[in-house]
DNA sequence: GGATAAATGAACCATATGGTTAATTCTGAA
DNA sequence: TTCAGAATTAACCATATGGTTCATTTATCC
């Protein structure tokens, strides 16, 4: 198991820097070579490819060879950890503590699927 | 206006580190001063006041003084961004662009409001 | 007023982060 | 089989981050 707080960390990390942002709502819309990725950013290809390399490693994006380029997709579930730290803080400081307990009812049943 | 990207960099900055999100839960239970923050963990008092103006200058708590300590609590509306943020991505890439244009609307709604 | 406690500030240190340029790998095409 | 393009790796640099210790402010209590 790998540690939920060092998901959280890499996941939060991730989303810190603006260009990774935009790079991920880039890929929203669809898949994209790293060349497609980078064209809008007044920065070098290495940069991009640093960044997705955080991406990647928070489990945001997975790349995949296709011809000479490569192809990057969103992870569907990669922003999953942090949704749920948010939805449970709020639920939390909300006093909801009845809709608390159904959420992590819900947690724990997925987690253990 | 103060650059929503620059916001988004803090909220999510400030939640990358587990030690400030063990705070922020730790303030979802209720107040606490400072020196009751930094009980749980093995680190120095100015460690905690260095997370602790992260996690304000971040918009997510506010401190006030209380006889010669510090109260701190959880600003309500601080996670926002990051929630919408979160929200907006995970509705376009789930293809509901349907949905995608209702929150969009409730948004641009907010914030004019 | 003087001692003590809570919190912060200042100075410092090691490592992480975000960028660069130059070299390298891998693949497709002539 | 050589050439050219896409992407990554390597090496480097400046600044940010997360921690420390020591000094300082602010407020309480005797």
């Amino acid at each position: 198991m790998v540690n939920s707080e060092e998901v959280l960390d890499r996941t939060f990390g991730a989303l810190s820097d603006r260009t990774r942002r935009a790079i991920l709502r880039r890929l929203s819309a669809g898949e994209a070579t790293v060349g497609e990725l980078a064209a809008p950013f007044d920065m070098s290809m290495p940069a991009i490819t640093k960044h997705l390399n955080v991406l990647e490693t928070a489990g945001l994006i997975q790349r995949q060879r296709d011809g000479r380029m490569k192809r990057c997709s969103v992870r569907q579930d990669g922003l999953k950890p942090a949704e749920d730290w948010l939805t449970g803080q709020t639920m939390f400081w909300n006093g909801q503590l009845d809709q608390l307990e159904t959420f992590l009812a819900r947690e724990k049943a997925a987690s253990d699927a």
